[in-house]
DNA sequence: GCCTATCTTGAATGAATGTTCAAGATAGAT
DNA sequence: ATCTATCTTGAACATTCATTCAAGATAGGC
């Protein structure tokens, strides 16, 4: 996972990767029969991690807003720590390789689309607290509405990733995050 | 610049660049001393394109506001045409290559941060216009104010041409740009 | 028509890459 | 202690890549 993140796919050897994992080439083809089958396991791997960090973000007895609003400024906070990467592994890929495999395109979407999914749910969940003030109908079009603002969200943290790699100052990055939340709840 | 933006660096070969600019190795060497030269190269020549189109888009008789709203919008037709890329150059080369590349970091960013200012430009000249409503004191925090919007703005193009690759579709891109620009100009 | 300076050609080179496989190590069962 | 099934090792392989360079083509000046 780390490799792959530092280096992106293509630049990453195999001699990166029996460095990183500690294991030889035979050892790797075993197992994952190939670079690009590491690389598949890697995304799972990072999903899964991804995923129960979500889970246990949105755990807990804060409001939905109070947590999706901490959420952010965990991922500003990752934007600018230089370990490892500073751009998440999904978008990393996909920025990469989307073109040129088709398979892999469709993963990283299923796996971005499910977050997308789970960050609409928080928007619903705070929406039927009472605690967001948009205009809407109801039914179908409430439903519509969150989907709505958790595509804004996330495009908004990709941007964020982005825009990293050119203002890399908290400063900057939390000013862009505040703005973001405050158009995302107005 | 096409073989680039297609295939990324690492994975465009110099048979590609051959073949897509009709020279020979070594004339290539020649002429860009490396592949990396060739890079650079292509780099310029995509700044200075999108410069000149950028100073013709915004010198027509609209308003400040109007020429943002379609530069935005030719953005997100050019995040769904399936010609070379759908992405940016400079920002494609940025997520490939930043950590691994100092000089070629530093490089980008200046062009991506000079096209920021220029947008910014835009976003005063609309202030000065009495066409932006925002809160604001004067002399310098208005400045500052018209950075944060072209930063917000900008953060929103990078994320629309990630947000790209999952939904590809005229629709979604179009109502998040609508809502961006909402934003940028409330 | 010849000469010179510049540009072009493309086969050759060496390094690095992803991949394979037969030999060796290991551990659990009998 | 022996056997067997699984896992590990790392040298070897074929391929691809970026790069070089001597030979050839070209065009402009005299």
């Amino acid at each position: 996972m780390l490799a792959f993140m530092n280096k992106g796919y293509a630049k990453t050897s195999m001699q990166d990767l029996t460095q990183a994992t500690g294991l030889h080439p035979g050892s790797l083809y075993c197992a994952f029969t190939n670079k690009r089958g590491l690389l598949l396991a890697a995304i799972g791997q990072y999903q899964s991690d991804r995923s129960t960090e979500f889970e246990r973000h949105f755990s807990g007895q804060q409001t939905p807003l109070e947590q999706l609003k901490k959420y952010l400024d965990s991922i500003v906070l990752e934007c600018i720590s230089c370990e490892a990467s500073k751009a998440c592994l999904l978008t990393k890929a996909l920025n990469e390789m989307a073109e040129q495999d088709d398979e892999l395109q469709s993963i990283i979407t299923d796996n971005l689309t499910r977050w997308e999914q789970g960050i609409a749910q928080q928007f619903a969940k705070a929406k039927t607290q009472g605690l967001l003030h948009r205009q809407s109908g109801s039914g179908k079009s409430a439903e519509r509405d969150c989907q709505a603002l958790a595509r804004y969200f996330v495009m908004g943290i990709y941007g964020l990733r982005t825009f990293a790699h050119t203002h890399p100052t908290l400063e900057v990055l939390q000013s862009l995050a505040d703005q973001l939340f405050e158009d995302v709840t107005r």
